[in-house]
DNA sequence: TATTTTAACTAATGTAATTAGTAAAGTCAA
DNA sequence: TTGACTTTACTAATTACATTAGTTAAAATA
């Protein structure tokens, strides 16, 4: 009958994937929990501070299945795989992701911080890619990018055609790869 | 005096530039136009009717200088000069990129058919690099997420250094099109 | 067991969206 | 120009939430 700050954070991800962002709502969160809305006020600080969590309990976890994914793996491979996970997990929480797209506007250092943990994964991915490092921003960049427009662009469909999409995500940074080997693979040095 | 429904949506686009999206209030519109709330529903539905009519401006607004910036030019110049032109767009106007955003997900049919032109204009540009045709829509879906994707992570950087995310851009679209042409190319059919 | 903290509650306040009903000002045909 | 009609503003009232204040009972702790 306790309730604990975890679980109103998850009641409110669960109406997000149920029934969208603009549905999370101080009082559905209480009526979810039997609870009265001011309730609510001795696990959170407002409204906005609970959006903000959801946002980072989802980047959080985001990070660490990417991380799992990325285990036993370098290069292409592992970029690759990182990314499905990106997009298995929009599929799964679209409520959560679109979440943290409010975050990327109304986020603060903290959610630049947990940000930042997911930049360091990749950009150990891509320095495992063989690409020159003097480049590693501008890949890092490219990257990102392609991940966030593509699976955005492309979660409409995700719902009914999963495995098409999650195939075609795999052959977009199949391109994305090939372009940036050419431009920023490493020439061997001279043997010593 | 007397105010139309462009005048409603120019103020509340005006608005979320300066203010952001979670500031647009039927009430903040009101005051900057000197009425009163409800007579603002001679104008509009409702706040999330405004909201779209927003996006849409925007994303026709868009859409006529992305044409502008395109005539003139073929191939990978042109879709480069339409990528510079899509991220100005939004380095002016980033209140209602948020809300073209928003309007991602809770759009209409109509966003849908505005959106659409879009493609239809990358469309008619990826057909002039001399790409197989019959890949023509995993070409555009990887063009749209990059410009997506890349322009909304690097907007933070945007308003403090607007050139040099514009050369970003610039470069990230050309490591892209390397790697497209070298997948997707026509090659030279025999001579007749 | 006594004390302190936690987490629930009711009651009250403030803000914003929306609806209903009304009046004034503009439009246009006869 | 006058009178019907439409447009667009208004006030008043309703509703839905978020939020604050103050209170109480249960749980944890010492």
């Amino acid at each position: 009958m306790r309730i604990t700050k975890s679980d109103v954070i998850q009641t409110a991800a669960d109406i997000a994937d149920k029934n969208g962002l603009s549905n999370v709502s101080l009082k559905a969160v209480a009526e979810s929990l039997n609870i009265r809305t001011p309730s609510l006020y001795n696990h959170i600080d407002s409204l906005e501070a609970l959006l903000r969590e959801i946002a980072h309990n989802g980047m959080k976890t985001m990070n660490e299945r990417m991380m799992q994914a990325a285990i036993g793996k370098i290069g292409d491979d592992a970029i690759k795989s990182v990314g499905i996970t990106y997009l298995n997990y929009m599929i799964e929480h679209p409520g959560i992701y679109e979440t943290i797209q409010w975050a990327t506007w109304h986020g603060t250092e903290e959610t630049g911080k947990i940000f930042d943990n997911y930049l360091s994964l990749l950009k150990t991915l891509a320095l495992s890619c063989n690409f020159n490092p003097v480049n590693i921003d501008e890949i890092l960049n490219l990257l990102t990018g392609v991940l966030h427009g593509y699976t955005t662009l492309q979660l409409r469909y995700a719902f009914t055609k999963p495995d098409e999409v999650r195939t075609a995500l795999s052959t977009a940074l199949d391109t994305v790869l090939a372009g940036l080997h050419q431009k920023y693979d490493q020439h061997e040095k001279g043997h010593l």
